[in-house]
DNA sequence: GTTCTTACA
DNA sequence: TGTAAGAA
């Protein structure tokens, strides 16, 4: 028995798979130490080594390209610039995972208050909710692709954030969605008439809407500021045909 | 049975 | 990057 390994052996003791040996050589990082007699690519320990290194780079987020350039011609200050910015990248990818974490738990979260709060008023209390405008829905045209794409810009993340559409007074909605800073309109802290409910389409949605203004009025409740629709459309991941929504308009005194 | 090359999604 | 084919 020989000293050296198949490229399937390579293969398997580094976890890599065969076709990205042969990509690498293609690349022209790793030539095999000979070839056989059948042809076969035959690999000794310097290869080995060879192949964890460029595993390494790898890892450290190089492309193929680069870590042909990072072998052969990298200095130690091309080095350390080189872990520098791959730390960073790092950095950024930890920022990154961590909200996504941190939108997956509130998902789950919203989805247990939804189950239980389901088709019920109640009046809670709210902090105090800052508000970015976007732009105005007119009546007549619902909401279109076009619009969107025209008036919202990469910062509005339609399927991760709660759509709040506001009423203010006859006129029609606004589309906003909530901001960490002051950002123009401010639904302030107070008791707020709230209902959840699932709704299919424009109809549905009056409906539930007129619903909300009836049952007020029944109860004499004095509503205040404007009234907040709000659509939480990343909650349809649990009904693909239904939207979520949540109603609600501040109540109390003058 | 393994690997090689080449092409393709 | 993975997968598939036919050839060695």
């Amino acid at each position: 028995m020989r000293n050296e390994i198949t490229i399937s052996e390579l293969a398997q003791l580094m976890n890599v798979s065969v076709h990205q040996i042969r990509y690498f050589e293609d690349k022209g990082l790793l030539l095999p130490a000979y070839i056989s007699g059948n042809q076969y690519r035959m690999y000794s320990m310097e290869q080995i080594y060879q192949l964890a290194h460029i595993l390494l780079l790898r890892k450290l987020g190089l492309p193929v390209q680069a870590v042909k350039a990072c072998m052969t011609d990298f200095g130690p200050d091309e080095i350390r610039q080189m872990l520098q910015t791959s730390l960073e990248n790092t950095q950024a990818e930890i920022l990154r995972l961590q909200q996504l974490q941190l939108f997956i738990g509130k998902v789950l979260q919203e989805h247990r208050d939804f189950g239980q709060e389901m088709e019920a008023y109640r009046v809670k209390w709210r902090e105090a909710v800052n508000l970015r405008r976007w732009f105005m829905l007119s009546p007549q045209t619902e909401l279109a692709a076009r619009q969107f794409a025209g008036k919202a810009g990469p910062e509005l993340n339609l399927f991760e954030a709660d759509i709040h559409y506001v009423f203010e007074g006859e006129g029609p909605a606004v589309l906003c969605t909530e901001a960490t800073e002051e950002a123009g309109l401010l639904l302030p802290a107070g008791e707020y008439l709230c209902f959840q409910f699932l709704a299919a389409g424009e109809d549905e949605l009056e409906q539930r809407m007129e619903q909300f203004s009836a049952y007020a009025a029944d109860r004499t409740l004095h509503r205040t500021g404007p009234l907040v629709l709000i659509e939480k459309s990343y909650l349809s991941l649990f009904s693909q045909d239904r939207l979520h929504y949540e109603l609600l308009q501040r109540i109390g005194t003058v």
